[in-house]
DNA sequence: GTTTCGGCTGGAAGCGCTTCCAGTGGCTCA
DNA sequence: TGAGCCACTGGAAGCGCTTCCAGCCGAAAC
């Protein structure tokens, strides 16, 4: 399998050893105490953060994050927990934005992010080392599948965690989310609106919250309309999914026109479909999705589609975290964030 | 911006405290010194490993991290840096199979991978921070673009560093390759071996190496045939970059036969382009690409394609890594792995 | 002039683990 | 029977940092 091995003895040097603050604490003529002091904000006089702070930058000080770990009894690092594969998370635009926040968050507030995926081979088990490994503070845990296993180890593990999107059963634990239902239903609503009388709704899995409140939103809008609801049909949230669940929905309930897509990728699989099959959108049938993440415009006709605030969101899980790691209390939650429609051509 | 705020007070109780290596002892009768030496692995009777093996599990014993590392001087950490910004790597399918390979590697080995991004506003100091904080025994480091300063960064955080692709400058670090130049030469003699003459190159950017070398073998081929080669026209490895630049080839460069794309993606958004624009695949131009990720499958025509081993290179990079962990030496580097053409419908 | 106070300080005791070192006891071998 | 080994053990000394606790000093209060 190796093709090739020429090999340049290592030409890497070993490590050199780093100054301890025992060091900076002498070279600054105080003792480790007022260094430490000095260094992580308590009382000291302004002379002597003065010369610590120079000695610090002289030796190129920088403190052992174990060692501080250990005797402070926290280690300032927190996971990102996305019980999914890999290969899936990769193409996710929602975890794309929540893992950059979540890390821009943590950095800011002197936190390591780590992110903790699922081993496809192993799923829980992954994760259930790296928690009780006590190796984090606490956890953000998103794309929540429900899954009692993975569900009673959060649990178990003790750590405090945040939920970005309702943890499907009421588990207790703080979250946040973006209002689904309430959006869901304006976007049937407009599609009602538009004179439309049978329309469908292309779902994700109904094991996430998300799916199943942006179902119930669907059906408020009928019930409040007095109009028969379409099918619902459950997939994923793919574009893979939209292409196959529009092809049934073509099949077996003809007369349908309008669809609820319950994420934009699955406006943009059913778009396919449908144009596949002869179909003209928004003419025959109109589209709305639900996101509002960069495909909304990148297919045509561009979609109609309730914009979620995903950034904010992680924002708010992040604060959440941080809030009770500084203070070991739980600010408000669930924080509920608004959605909004956006009207493009699809509908 | 906050829609809803209800608030039952915090329900998650307060982390109980952890079983320490001294209680396990105690409990199962030994000293402290022959309990760490029955669960590390070192000298102890089978009576005292199998005392303590049990006594962890009765206590729930999981050992403290930050400790460990104290006392050993070594974090079991290592890094995998991807100096890209966030919203970049999460559509890179390149990097997915890095990301989760690595992944699987370090935990088998015992050791954590942590994921290191640049933060966009602030690439270098994000890095910077991290390496330098000493928590990580080595890195592993891919998607890199020439860059001065970050390559100086990491010369100076002085830590054991692998690269995945050829560092652009020969900065001496360890690496591991696929065969680029050798993969982008068989690419190419296999349009000449269509009888096609007016081959272009689609290329991404040549702060790479990989677009370098594979440009490269795109020259080796013609000169070894005798051929004038096509232009080659540097974007980037993207889908919309293919788009754009078989734009540009198809006014600038009417008499092109046919594309070699350095990248499925490239390739993808190339025949996207000439589709659009009228012109058959392969019959008036035949494209070959390089990867052979899904996409190569997925596109219409299927693509002919270069096919490189990123699971087995990834795994050669932590193998490298890994093994310099535990003994303190780095094996054979470069290994450069072979690619492979495969024959589609596209060329 | 003495007491009180408050701001700073250094010493020392850990945090939970690893590892060196000097045993201890049971064997084998002469 | 005693010397010599060997396998195993516990004590103790750290790893580099934080933080409690006295103690010191000068300034304010009496």
């Amino acid at each position: 399998m190796i093709l090739s091995v020429a090999s340049p003895a290592s030409a890497v040097p070993p490590p050199p050893r780093r100054a301890t603050l025992d060091e900076v604490a002498r070279s600054a003529g105080v003792s480790r105490s007022t260094a430490s002091r000095a260094l992580s904000g308590g009382v000291a006089s302004a002379a002597a953060v003065d010369a610590v702070r120079r000695a610090t930058e002289r030796l190129g000080f920088v403190p052992n994050r174990a060692a501080r770990g250990l005797a402070r009894q926290r280690t300032d690092a927190i996971a990102l927990v996305i019980p999914e594969t890999p290969s899936f998370i990769f193409y996710d635009p929602f975890l794309a934005i929540v893992t950059s926040t979540v890390s821009a968050a943590c950095w800011k507030a002197g936190l390591q992010p780590m992110m903790v995926l699922m081993d496809p081979d192993d799923p829980v088990h992954t994760i259930e080392r790296f928690l009780h490994l006590g190796n984090v503070d606490g956890m953000i845990v998103t794309s929540f599948h429900h899954n009692r296993p993975v569900e009673d180890l959060l649990k178990t593990a003790s750590l405090p965690a945040v939920f970005i999107g309702r943890p499907p059963s009421g588990s207790g634990f703080p979250y946040v989310d973006v209002a689904n239902r309430a959006g869901a239903r304006s976007a049937t609503e407009h599609l009602l609106g538009r004179g439309r009388r049978h329309i469908a709704c292309l779902s994700g899995s109904f094991d996430m919250a998300a799916a199943v409140d942006r179902r119930d939103g669907f059906w408020d809008a009928h019930r409040s309309a007095g109009v028969e609801p379409g099918p619902c049909l459950e997939g994923a949230f793919t574009a893979r999914s939209g292409l196959i669940l529009a092809r049934r929905l073509l099949a077996e309930h003809p007369e349908t026109d309008a669809i609820f897509a319950q994420s934009d990728a699955l406006a943009a699989g059913a778009i396919q479909a449908l144009t596949a099959a002869g179909r003209l959108v928004p003419d025959d049938l109109a589209v709305v999705g639900f996101d509002d993440f960069s495909t909304a415009t990148e297919v045509f006709p561009n979609l109609t589609t309730v914009a979620q605030p995903v950034t904010e969101l992680a924002q708010a899980a992040a604060d959440l975290m941080i809030g009770h790691l500084e203070t070991g209390q739980w600010g408000d939650w669930p924080q509920i964030l608004p959605t909004e429609l956006v009207v493009r051509q699809s509908a």
